[in-house]
DNA sequence: TCTGGGGTCCTTAATCTA
DNA sequence: TCTGTAGATTAAGGACCC
């Protein structure tokens, strides 16, 4: 028991290492030893996705570009991911921590937030706890994993990074601002390249000067918001609750052409597959979304997006299809080829099936006529019956007197 | 070095609406 | 009905994470 009556409360990260490196080196043991390095092949455009502890002697690390890591290691064996075979793996790591704690917060698909509170009772304290995960989690996949263990989410986090590979690290309460003073800046959550130019300008490199800056100087450069998020993480506070109910706000999927494109047929049909797999997932989760999202990267990775919001929700690979085509060729966008094309739908709306008389509304046909004319345009080709299959209303608030 | 893909959250500006 | 305005919503972009 705590000072206050309740229990302490203990938030868990497990960290799985290497993830995907991992996985393809357990299976293959010829690769024992070898640095892995799993993401683009070395020749074409991509990044490194995993790179095992071998690969990173040679100062790989994940995010770098393929060409940058084949030049500092041409003999390590570079792969191509299999993430359905990484989901299967990650799915029975779940269920591993699913028998420790029914509070498990998924944040990819090698890591994950657990609520340890309270499970002292039954299997004994924090490192007992850190242990038996660990053991578990080998057992029963052959995979390290690094765990930390602390009184909020953000301790958690940082204790399973700095004990990495096959670490583990239980931070007390009493002991979270020794443990945080000595770390760089860096290492705080959402801090980022830019932000921390900002603070290297400010002469700030750990988290023990960050704390001696008085709130209102930060503020003054990183905004209130940011100053106040980073000012609290250097006292070590941060949300302590698990959620093991996340849901997810926004589909998309985009491609990269290894050449860039300005040929509109090849852009459309990309755009067409695209959104027919945005569509697919949409479906297969049972979400509609009500607005469409078109990302476009030219060369010098200059983005741009463009978004629409549509009247009515859909998970239609048509309807979807269409507003990212149409955004496309509205005109705002440079004239130029394309280095990536990319669609997504997100702020869902209920899954409830279309009106006929919707499409008499003399107010809607007002606010978005654009809409208007591509459903139409889709119930001409495909019936209203089509409609009905594809698109969902979304529910509209009650309008207040 | 030359930058994938799939996400989240925040800020800012423009536009809509009460 | 007109006008000014505040707050809400929409849209775009940026930073960040894994």
């Amino acid at each position: 028991m705590t000072h206050t009556g309740f229990p302490q409360r203990w938030v868990g990260h497990a960290d799985l290492d290497a993830f995907y490196a991992s996985v393809e080196q357990r299976d293959n043991p010829e690769y024992r030893d070898r640095p892995v390095v799993v993401g683009a092949l070395p020749g074409r455009r991509g990044v490194v996705a995993a790179a095992n502890y071998k690969a990173r002697e040679f100062g790989i690390h994940s995010a770098m570009p393929i060409a940058e890591a084949s030049r500092r290691c041409p003999d390590a064996v570079f792969l191509r991911p299999d993430m359905a075979r990484y989901i299967r793996v990650s799915r029975e790591v779940f269920q591993i921590l699913e028998t420790l704690t029914p509070v498990v917060e998924p944040v990819s698909v090698d890591e994950a937030y657990l609520d340890l509170t309270g499970l002292e009772k039954l299997l004994g304290p924090p490192e007992t706890i850190g242990c038996e995960i660990k053991r578990r989690i080998m057992d029963a996949t052959g995979l390290t994993v690094s765990v930390g263990i602390g009184p909020n989410r953000l301790i958690a986090k940082l204790g399973s990074e700095c004990r990495k590979p096959d670490g583990l690290a239980i931070i007390h309460p009493e002991d979270v601002l020794n443990f945080l003073a000595p770390l760089p800046v860096a290492s705080l959550r959402g801090l980022g390249r830019q932000t921390q130019k900002i603070f290297r300008r400010l002469g700030i490199e750990t988290v023990a000067q960050l704390r001696a800056v008085p709130l209102q100087h930060l503020e003054s450069h990183l905004g209130k918001k940011a100053a106040e998020n980073f000012h609290g993480q250097a006292f070590g506070i941060s949300a302590a609750g698990v959620n093991p109910g996340r849901s997810r706000k926004s589909i998309s999927k985009e491609h990269t052409f290894e050449k860039d494109v300005q040929a509109q047929d090849i852009l459309h049909d990309v755009l067409h597959e695209l959104a027919a797999g945005v569509a697919a997932t949409a479906r297969r989760e049972n979400l509609s979304g009500s607005v469409v999202t078109l990302k476009v990267r030219f060369a010098g990775f200059e983005t741009h997006t463009r978004q629409h919001k549509l009247a009515l929700s859909t998970h239609d690979e048509r309807v979807i299809l269409r507003e990212a085509w149409a955004l496309f060729l509205e005109g705002t966008l440079p004239r130029k080829p394309v280095r990536l094309i990319g669609v997504g739908i997100s702020h869902w709306g209920q899954s409830e099936p279309i009106q006929a008389d919707l499409f008499d509304q003399p107010q809607k046909r007002k606010r978005d006529d654009r809409l208007l004319s591509t459903l139409d345009q889709v119930a001409e080709k495909f019936g209203k019956g089509a409609l009905q299959m594809g698109c969902t209303i979304r529910t509209k608030k009650p309008n207040t007197p």
